[in-house]
DNA sequence: TTGAACTCATACCGTTTCGGTGCGATATTA
DNA sequence: TAATATCGCACCGAAACGGTATGAGTTCAA
């Protein structure tokens, strides 16, 4: 469920190290010895991130990649939809944000009456599922920082973050 | 990122008719008519609902489907691992749970050194998303229960729920 | 000025997953 | 016993995913 693809598992993995390596500028190719990632395929995954505006290149000998921002810039929400594009938890209808495409609203799905009742609480649990990955910060995924205040345990019902979708 | 398939859609809306009708036993056909999906697929659908105990099934003629539980007791958590699986936010290892099959831990990604220095903290944020959606039973997606506190607009960083991860 | 070391962009392909269909078996009721 | 349901597969086409290859452009250093 929810679950990542595969490239943007990279991503996060590039990043982090990036992250780590401070203004250090990284070569495709040793980028992709430290993470372990075939060559090709971080750099697809590199071109989407510099599209994005992740990071930034430098061409010729001595290029490589760098940090766009300050890792405490980035955010989690960013790097996977510079991979998997824009969200929508649901097929039905809209995204919020981009939404110039969502006009070839073509064959399917949102005529529908009673699946559209749906619509409206489940584009809410969307949106606040969106900010919760924003509030996350790439440093903390690349230094691991324990958080302060983690989750009641078992507790039964979820505290603060799941109360109010 | 972090779309549903169309199928837990449809879970969704066909649980949430069902939610509407309380006590009554819906068919699978008049189901299918309510919610226009295709009868076919939404008996796909509702098998795998059976056996993940989120309804219950009466079979011969008046027979149909329930919920099994009160829609203040069914979750959206519960809703998408059973229609997709259990979760894993990105592929780096483990589940946290019915982690049996993770033993299959085959061929790639997690023997990385550096991906997995990547593990504990991604871990731990989809730990959060998934009591996040723990926190949200169907009754508020049923019935569209306009929530009492939402979030703060665009104030920047999102409240509560994101901080903590 | 030449060549090496890079990035950049795109096209391609095999495999898997997804969405959807169909059918035979079984169970219940009238 | 006939009608109406669920149940449980197995199947198929299409799309997405993961990965590979290649050629062109850019920069730097010898």
């Amino acid at each position: 469920m929810l679950s990542l693809t595969r490239k943007a598992d990279y991503a996060l993995v590039a990043l982090a190290e990036l992250a780590q390596r401070g203004e250090e500028t990284l070569s495709a190719r040793r980028l992709a010895d430290a993470v372990h990632v075939p060559l090709p395929v971080l750099t697809n995954v590199l071109n989407q991130l510099l599209h994005n505006g992740l990071v930034i290149s430098i061409r010729g000998s001595q290029g490589g990649y760098r940090l766009a921002r300050d890792a405490k810039q980035i955010n989690l929400a960013e790097v996977i939809e510079a991979i998997e594009g824009p969200a929508r938890l649901a097929q039905c209808c809209g995204d919020s944000g981009g939404l110039s495409i969502s006009a070839h609203a073509e064959e399917q799905a949102c005529n529908l009456e009673s699946s559209c009742r749906i619509k409206a609480p489940v584009q809410r649990v969307h949106q606040s599922l969106r900010q919760f990955l924003s509030g996350i910060p790439l440093s903390q995924i690349a230094f691991d920082v324990p958080v302060a205040l983690g989750f009641k345990s078992e507790s039964g019902a979820p505290d603060g973050a799941a109360g109010k979708y």
